[in-house]
DNA sequence: GAGCAGCGTCGACATTGTCGAACGACGTTT
DNA sequence: AAACGTCGTTCGACAATGTCGACGCTGCTC
């Protein structure tokens, strides 16, 4: 038996389409969405359902995500090493460069980020543990497809989407600037993804250099990056540059990678 | 077909086990817990796998939660209704008190915390969003018990830990103070679940006055009681639950509550 | 280098999940 | 007000599917 369950995947085919559709979805939606039938759909609801992964609403029947999932996710985060030797590094990146920081790991087309520290300023933020970011537009994606040949392979297998006129999309030029980033050992990305922000990330590798990880440092482009004589947005300040690097030699020393 | 599905149960357990136990699990460790055959436990862990729930080290080849756990159960907070019309109320709440404020709602045997606002000073505090704290001795369960049949029903079957000196464990107490919790309309928990720490919480209803859920304020014992002429901690601070009373009807007016 | 322990695979069996139709409740329409 | 349509849920029969235990295989330890 060399396959997979089948109940299985299609339980977590509904709780991928309960996460990325709407509010809520009726039975019919869920049944009429994955092919399948009536009174399958309602089975394996059911069971998830009880389980808690997914909750019902009395009024109207529909069902949505359940509170069990929050649970276990943020037993994965206790459970992460990555995550819990990089907290007081990227705090300390956070506090130097009065910016904010994101952690983030590969997760199937995307980085998925499981630490998020504040810009230490008063402005209001929402916390984005738990979100992903786009591999071909972000710093921390670009590290990540430049250094992990699975990140380049789901990469070229994805819809790489124009977040903004800054965003590359080509994938010649994206494997032009991997080599680029392979070479100088982190990536940048201006304005790709958000306009006005800028970021700087570098690799994070384990004890057997394998890459696991990225943290970046984000910010508005004003602060990020130099600002040449005739006013327009140079290259990102070096200083920045040296302070994410340090950043993540620290936290890959601290994961067991070799001193160099 | 009333009965719920084999294959799913099974999942969630192994998904239970590797939350509730110790870092990594392997194979052998998850069919014996369960007492399944080692061929099906692997069948089910392949799947998850595959599915992104669970991931597997190299190395040990042993088990541990997957990182699509952490993407769901932020897409569960991005639905929760309740959390989103409590946000803007929270923070007003933790900047008027200047101490912490928890939102949480009835989950299994415990409240889990949906929002977290940080106490408005620089000390360092982690996140608890996605962590359960217990029905019997802290403020926010204490009101949920109150108020909702199904919290008091899972309360009463379940162990409750005497945390503290001051942590009440006995049914008979619990039931009195609950009729007091209902009576006022709030509840209160002094060093009931950690030493030196006091709370303050009061329910939120939806628009058909069912419980939903429960905002609290959590403080050191000095500044959230009164302090006893003979030096020893009164009773709390009757503006602060003024405050957070306030805030849990402001929420419970947001979700469509009748203004009475 | 032999032993051991662990993960992964395979094939047979019957248990178990799947399907489609039918039921009852609710809300809307004619 | 009655008839219709829709939706969630239940039910029973079928066979597809997951389960089981034994067997390789690899990587450690002694």
């Amino acid at each position: 038996m060399a396959g997979s369950i089948q109940s299985l995947e299609r339980a977590a085919a509904i709780l991928r389409l309960l996460a990325g559709g709407e509010r809520r979805l009726a039975l019919s939606d869920v049944a009429n969405a994955l092919g399948l039938a009536k009174g399958t759909a309602h089975g394996i609801l059911r069971t998830l359902q009880q389980e808690g992964f997914v909750e019902q609403d009395k009024d109207s029947g529909k069902y949505q995500l359940g509170a069990e999932l929050l649970r276990l996710g943020q037993s994965y985060l206790d459970v992460h090493e990555l995550r819990a030797r990089a907290l007081v590094w990227a705090d300390d990146l956070a506090r130097a460069s009065g910016e904010t920081v994101y952690l983030g790991v590969l997760h199937q087309r995307g980085v998925l980020i499981v630490h998020h520290v504040f810009r230490p300023d008063d402005t209001r933020q929402v916390l984005e543990v738990g979100s992903m970011q786009p591999l071909h537009s972000a710093a921390l994606g670009k590290v990540l497809t430049a250094f992990d040949p699975v990140a380049r392979a789901e990469l070229m297998e994805s819809e790489r989407e124009a977040f903004t006129p800054h965003t590359v999309t080509g994938l010649d030029a994206i494997d032009a600037e991997a080599a680029v980033v392979r070479e100088r050992g982190w990536a940048q990305a201006v304005e790709e993804t958000w306009t006005g922000v800028a970021s700087i990330a570098a690799l994070i590798q384990d004890r057997r250099r394998n890459p696991v990880g990225a943290v970046a440092l984000n910010g508005p482009v004003e602060r990020v990056c130099t600002t040449e004589p005739n006013g327009t947005a140079g290259p990102v300040r070096p200083e920045l540059v040296v302070s994410v690097r340090e950043a993540a030699r620290a936290i890959s020393r601290d994961l067991g990678a070799p001193r160099f």
